[in-house]
DNA sequence: GCAGTGATCATA
DNA sequence: ATGATCACTGCC
């Protein structure tokens, strides 16, 4: 999970995080879903106001934690990607062990103070390439989910989902 | 179906 | 200072 992988666009980042594991001291599950935000023209990316306090860190290099509170009660946890200047990340909603963004936050124990870190082993969250196999045509791709706002970017397919078959 | 919850941002 | 909005969840 070197520096590269995230220095791409979130939508060729998030459907290659579909398998990997999401780890800390306490916790590891497989990614199962996840959703691209993708630039200034995205009309559901938080980043399409400019730069702000809030999304300062999705406007910033990749390979680093972009964490939020939503409704007052649940942090979403996001990876930025592409390049610094063009705000774009990787929101994920699940893993194996714990299914929705905002439960699995709860989890995790992430919360605001990981905004900002770096997606490595020291910081205590850390993503890790564990061998899965994720066959491309079993990615399931549909419209992300709490975005209606968002006029024709509401449609466009930037969720992604694989679940192993067994499961 | 909808209440709860509080940071964020625009407006002033 | 005030008010609207919100990448959600759990209980009705």
């Amino acid at each position: 999970m070197h520096d590269a992988f995230y220095a791409r666009s979130s939508l060729d980042v998030a459907p290659d995080l579909l398998g990997k594991f999401l780890v800390t001291e306490t916790h590891a599950g497989m990614v199962t879903e996840v959703e691209a935000y993708d630039g200034p023209d995205d009309q559901a990316c938080h980043g399409r106001f400019g730069r702000t306090k809030r999304t300062e860190v999705m406007f910033g290099p990749p390979g680093y934690f972009y964490v939020y509170l939503i409704y007052g009660m649940y942090f979403m946890l996001n990876v930025v990607t592409d390049r610094e200047g063009y705000p774009s990340a990787v929101l994920i909603r699940g893993t194996t062990d714990i299914d929705g963004p905002g439960r699995l936050t709860k989890g995790y124990g992430i919360d605001g103070s990981f905004n900002g870190k770096s997606i490595t082993k020291p910081s205590g969250l850390w993503i890790e390439e564990r061998g899965v196999h994720v066959p491309s045509n079993a990615i399931e791709r549909t419209p992300r989910i709490g975005v209606a706002y968002a006029g024709a970017w509401a449609q466009k397919p930037y969720r992604f989902v694989w679940r192993p078959a067994d499961s």
